[in-house]
DNA sequence: CATGAATGAGCCTTCATTCAT
DNA sequence: CATGAATGAAGGCTCATTCAT
């Protein structure tokens, strides 16, 4: 139990079973697979998957644990200490845009359709991903908010505004959008703009 | 056949088994609802629903219809002739955030599940509500764009941006957060306020 | 009910009924066939059928019944009267070749499948059919193994003998077999050659 | 998998819902038969006959295989050797006979049942039945022909005509004839003499 | 720990039959 | 008599989960 060697190999296994799992689920979507599949994939027998994760929904909950550490390692503090207002919004906008628009999209949107329909990985996706969001947002924006006399509340709909900004684009990438697609890159910048500038022709 | 009144009957009872489809999958959601479950809620035998829908995911197609209708139906042109920028962007916003995040919401969820994970039902969204939704977007601020002498690939972004704001916030809402829950009918005026005139400090 | 107009009526109608049935079992089997699959091939309801037949097998056995008709009627024992062995067994064999072989092959097919397997249908197909063609055919050669002081018993199984060849060449021919196929209609001469003649070098 | 112990069970287990088959379909037929009532009859659970057998058609191929051992078990070609033509007859009809209309005549009506309207198990049948019989039949004719001077394709329709006389004669047998029933060992003689001497008065 | 054969509840779907109109 | 919508029992098959080896 406490040997570190074993444990080491345990883990080793369970990190084998869940990017088995991962890469299936992301493949066939998640009802679409079996244990089997998995099981399969992984080189394992069906009985061993169980060893390791209570069930099936397990899988999937602890797909969505290691998403929770992707998003969180891809955050650097320091990196956001001296940057404008602008640079601020680009560096906000891009991360969770590139984490989640890339490679992990596939996997992203069996996640996400799942947390829109089941409680327990909904409560889960909120807790770990769109709340620390939420709140790392409003951080970011209220000590500017501050200085400009606005009313906390408007920090709040601010940050549910762009982080449903990037929800809604990366679901739109997800489904297909060519212009999207295209122009995946220049989003960051062109959202910093957007949301710093407004489009308003402000002078006439 | 082509007796009126028995059209009708017929009409009612197909919608009586939609209606039945649409709660329970709200409820329960398309994987757990099962065809027993819809006839029980629409008060027929099992075979019944056969009699009207060909399998079960034709269920949800129809039930995408409807709401394809109802997306259609709550856009009235004809309103948007007369109003200024801000007014547009405002009631552009407002339609989808009451038509969607409304009452189908939990339908909307439903949908909007199946849709991120099955290429025939993401092929029915895509056509039905996301194009017709991106190119009247287009077509609103294309006349804009044009006088400001933008080139046409910024609005053609600035749509999906916009639309993705809208689905995202509508995402964000349906996993349970409180602040959008709290402030949904001030959306569409804060957020054209964004969208116009950014957060920026324009005059220092 | 007494009226032979509306009786006339009746009995076309009957007829329709068991001509789509013939032709849609003949096509798709009977297991594979629908009580709908009937109606639409005769033009009525669902429901007619069940007007005029009693149920499903009810078909098969009206079916058996038109077929043991053909059967009798395609016997003309007057045409028997003045001819030698060779003759008779010719016609003892052609008449059943021709009458099963052709154009009611395919329905032939079903009914002898079902026949195999269903013991209403057995029975039904051992009374008229098989025990008319055995009692025929034994009156044919009682007379001639009498001349020849035989013993009832062995005339018993040479009737057997010779309609075992009948049936079993129409199933091999069922099948598919070719070499049937392209020499079909020299069949009754070759075998009424084997059957008296045998194949045997007698002379040496 | 490659442990023989275990192999051994497998086909042990395979067997054992295989004889359960074979029992209940011939009982009560292919399609009344349940996988339920097969599997109870071989005392697993339903989802254990998946595990050995594609499906419910598979089950009949199976059986079909099995028979085509049974038939070419029974052929012993070097008992043939040193037979003259009477023998050789007599032995040629026997085997079938006795192969085919024994204890194996309930599953062969089953089997045949469901070859005379399934394109499939009439392919097969075909394959592994008949045409092996043909080739043999015409084999053993062959030679003796070629003495008399006769064409080859007269060999080809006596083969059809002989093989045709077992095939009914079982299927007469099947339907319940009681003469067959009770003269059935008397047969091959019966046919030999029949085949080779004809009936025919040669000396009138 | 690992295996994978076995389980059996449960699902979607079909279709013969009925009966109100 | 004719219709055809409605019924609901039943069937083939899948698959998450267990447990003896």
């Amino acid at each position: 139990m406490s040997d570190p060697v074993q444990e080491q190999v345990l883990a080793a296994r369970r990190a084998q079973i869940l990017d088995a799992a991962a890469h299936t689920f992301a493949e066939k979507g998640y009802h679409l697979t079996t244990i089997k599949d998995i099981a399969r994939a992984a080189g394992v027998a069906d009985g061993t998957i169980y060893l390791y994760f209570a069930n099936k929904p397990a899988l999937l909950l602890a797909i969505l644990d290691r998403m929770t550490e992707a998003v969180r390692d891809s955050v650097d503090p320091a990196e956001l200490a001296d940057l404008d207002l602008r640079g601020l919004v680009r560096a906000t906008l891009g991360h969770p845009l590139r984490a989640l628009g890339g490679e992990h999209a596939e996997l992203f949107r069996v996640v996400l359709s799942e947390v829109m329909v089941n409680p327990v990985m909904r409560e889960q996706f909120s807790q770990r991903i769109l709340t620390p969001m939420s709140q790392g947002g409003e951080l970011i924006f209220q000590q500017w908010a501050a200085q400009r006399g606005l009313p906390p509340e408007r920090t709040r709909l601010l940050t549910r505004a762009i982080m449903g900004m990037i929800l809604g684009l990366i679901v739109e990438w997800i489904l297909g959008d060519e212009t999207l697609t295209t122009h995946w890159d220049e989003l960051p910048d062109f959202l910093a703009d957007l949301i710093i500038d407004g489009i308003g022709d402000t002078h006439s």
